[in-house]
DNA sequence: AAGACGGGGGT
DNA sequence: ACCCCAGTCTT
């Protein structure tokens, strides 16, 4: 019924999509959704700083190894305020096992940011979503729909699937810009925050299906290994930070076994992007996030 | 346009 | 072993 072949054809044959071919789309995406969605706590919500939270949390981040991070991070910082004012040690900690550290002090970042600037107030456009630190233009768009049902649209990796499945049959390097005007032509404007699930799990569904459809993007890369790698060294150092307190350059190079020059690069970068200070000779996590930021709170 | 950035789970 | 995850930022 809905074969990608057929799709494709008709797609490339026209130059754009009729009527009736995007009410099929639509159909076929939203069936499999209502038949097996996937549950999810930030599905359950449209508070814009829990959405906002998930999304960042879910950059390069699988959906299962978000749940469990989601719930405790919404524990201990329940509100923008909480984060803003958090110590950096505390969120580092938290956010151990996620991966790309960044994200945590970009997420505290908008928090403060939110915070101040905002006076608490949630930024609710796409331009003002996009100038957080962190915030890029999907996780913009897809706040602004699963926040506040805008519907605007936006490519991650599952919904590139989707697209490249059904409308570019067979083809290879398609880019993003191709796609776009597909996704703005069968954004459902009434449900956005239900059509982009629906496309998502969608998405989801035609990986275990199929070889990765996505490897036909023109964006696609491979991941260099990990092991072995400076991330891999980076990410023990940070670790190594936290735990030693004050530790040396020369400490870290001997604990971690690795070149002294490769500890002394990583510490700058890792001062240089806000996770650790020098204190004396020694480094430590930083005690706040940014000049200006919020003080923690006392007591 | 290409690299860096984490860590883990699935096959 | 290899794949790649609700991306973003810097070079």
């Amino acid at each position: 019924m809905l074969s990608p072949q057929r799709l494709t054809e008709q797609y490339h044959a026209a130059g754009e999509l009729d009527a009736a071919t995007v009410t099929a789309f639509r159909r076929a995406i939203y069936r499999h959704f209502h038949a097996n969605p996937r549950p999810m706590p930030w599905r359950e919500t449209s508070d814009p700083y829990h959405i906002l939270v998930s999304e960042v949390m879910l950059q390069q981040t699988q959906v299962e190894r978000v749940k469990a991070k989601y719930a405790q991070f919404l524990e201990t910082f329940p509100t923008v305020r909480h984060l803003a004012t958090a110590p950096l040690e505390e969120l580092l900690r938290l956010w151990q096992g996620l991966g790309y550290n960044r994200r945590a002090i970009a997420l505290k970042r908008c928090a403060e940011q939110i915070h101040i600037l905002h006076e608490g107030n949630f930024p609710t456009t796409i331009h003002e979503l996009q100038n957080l630190p962190g915030i890029g233009p999907y996780t913009a768009r897809a706040v602004a729909a699963f926040a506040f049902g805008l519907p605007e649209p936006f490519i991650e990796t599952n919904i590139r699937t989707v697209f490249i499945h059904f409308f570019f049959h067979k083809q290879e390097g398609i880019s993003d810009r191709q796609l776009m005007p597909l996704v703005g032509a069968t954004l459902d404007h009434s449900d956005p925050r239900h059509w982009y699930y629906a496309l998502m799990d969608y998405g989801v569904r035609l990986k275990q299906l199929y070889p990765n459809p996505g490897r036909r993007s023109s964006h696609h890369v491979r991941q260099s290994p990990f092991k072995g790698s400076n991330r891999e060294l980076r990410s023990r150092m940070l670790r190594a930070v936290m735990e030693c307190p004050g530790i040396l350059p020369d400490e870290l190079a001997k604990v971690l076994e690795a070149e002294r020059g490769a500890v002394e690069k990583n510490l700058q970068a890792l001062a240089r992007e806000g996770f650790v200070e020098q204190r004396g000779d020694g480094f430590g996590i930083r005690t706040c996030t940014s000049p200006g930021a919020p003080d923690t709170p006392r007591r």
